[in-house]
DNA sequence: GCACAGGTAGATT
DNA sequence: AATCTACCTGTG
């Protein structure tokens, strides 16, 4: 009895992804619904998609998926292609001819991108991220999509997922969607610092009221330029630069936005001089130095940084 | 036991 | 306009 499909290839993604790099691709920090099994797969939850993903054995750089057995394979490849292959990119127009830094950083990741994950889902997730590791913004969303999502398998089926994520003593499975927005304004308060969400489930909660308020209003912005969209989710409690720059980039596309967190700040001071700048003047820097492409170059510094942090010279 | 974590917002210089 | 500081809570 087999609860899984049968593994196969992933369409054909822009750039080929080594197995190294599709660790960092999943569970880098962009998202945070990928959990790593054993032997290089990895198992991830967006929107109503539910799969298992791995390097294929016999080509290096392509992937293989499997999907639920309840599910419909064509639709989860074309889902999945669209998810990995994120907006349109070009890293080799990045300016890391004349940015030693850059280049080392391209070379180190070869294959990574940003992705194109759902603009509601990637909201919550950084408005959760606020001051966590990423392991804590995980459990936020496990208990989150737990308690308060819809169920990922249709009425009747049980979940295939045997991955759990420890939350201290407790055990969640990998079996509902996240609460989408609407859902959400139905959480009180309390129930959302229940999910271990803190200070930030009162943010969560003003967001829900906002959109439950203003139907249509999120719509608008993921399709709006950039800088409008930007002004427009700024106005949300739990919002701020960083967090706007990251929904803007991983949820929508706009690899203009440049997100300055820690990470990029102790990147940006120590490769490039930048001793003493506050976040808005080193993301203004960014913006002009890396050009148009600027969140894609920051993902490059953002893992490189991280990848140097872990194993110091 | 205790510092620290992909920040934000409001108060205080 | 720059610089504090409170805000929650799990992990190492």
């Amino acid at each position: 009895m087999t609860v899984w499909h049968p593994w196969q290839p992933v369409p054909p993604l822009p750039r080929p992804i080594p197995a190294a790099v599709l660790a960092e691709l999943l569970d880098g920090g962009q998202a945070f619904r990928w959990h790593r099994l054993p032997e290089g797969v990895f198992e991830g939850v967006w929107s109503r998609h539910h799969v298992r993903v791995r390097p294929a054995p016999a080509a290096p750089g392509a992937l293989e998926f499997t999907a639920p057995a309840w599910a419909d394979p064509a639709a989860t490849a074309a889902a999945l292609r669209t998810y990995l292959a994120g907006p349109p990119a070009d890293p080799d127009a990045l300016p890391w001819r004349s940015d030693p830094h850059l280049a080392a950083c391209l070379a180190a990741f070869p294959g990574l991108s940003i992705l194109r994950q759902p603009f509601g889902e990637t909201l919550l997730g950084f408005v959760c991220s606020a001051t966590k590791q990423i392991v804590q913004i995980k459990q936020m969303l496990a208990l989150l999509a737990a308690r308060h999502g819809q169920p990922l398998h249709p009425p009747g089926a049980a979940p295939v997922s045997d991955s759990v994520l420890r939350h201290s003593d407790l055990v969640i499975r990998i079996s509902h969607r996240l609460p989408t927005w609407p859902e959400l304004a139905a959480v009180s308060v309390e129930q959302l610092r229940a999910c271990a969400l803190g200070f930030r489930a009162r943010h969560v909660a003003g967001i829900a009221a906002r959109l439950a308020a203003e139907p249509g209003w999120l719509e608008a912005i993921e399709h709006a330029p950039y800088a409008e969209a930007k002004a427009r989710l700024l106005t949300l409690p739990g919002v701020g630069e960083k967090v706007a720059d990251c929904v803007l980039l991983f949820g929508a596309g706009r690899l203009e936005a440049f997100p300055v967190d820690t990470w990029i700040l102790k990147a940006m001071t120590r490769r490039y001089g930048l001793d003493g700048w506050p976040p808005a003047q080193v993301a203004h820097f960014g913006r002009i130095h890396f050009g148009p492409q600027a969140g894609l170059a920051q993902q490059f510094l953002f893992a490189h940084e991280r990848a140097a942090a872990r194993s110091p010279r």
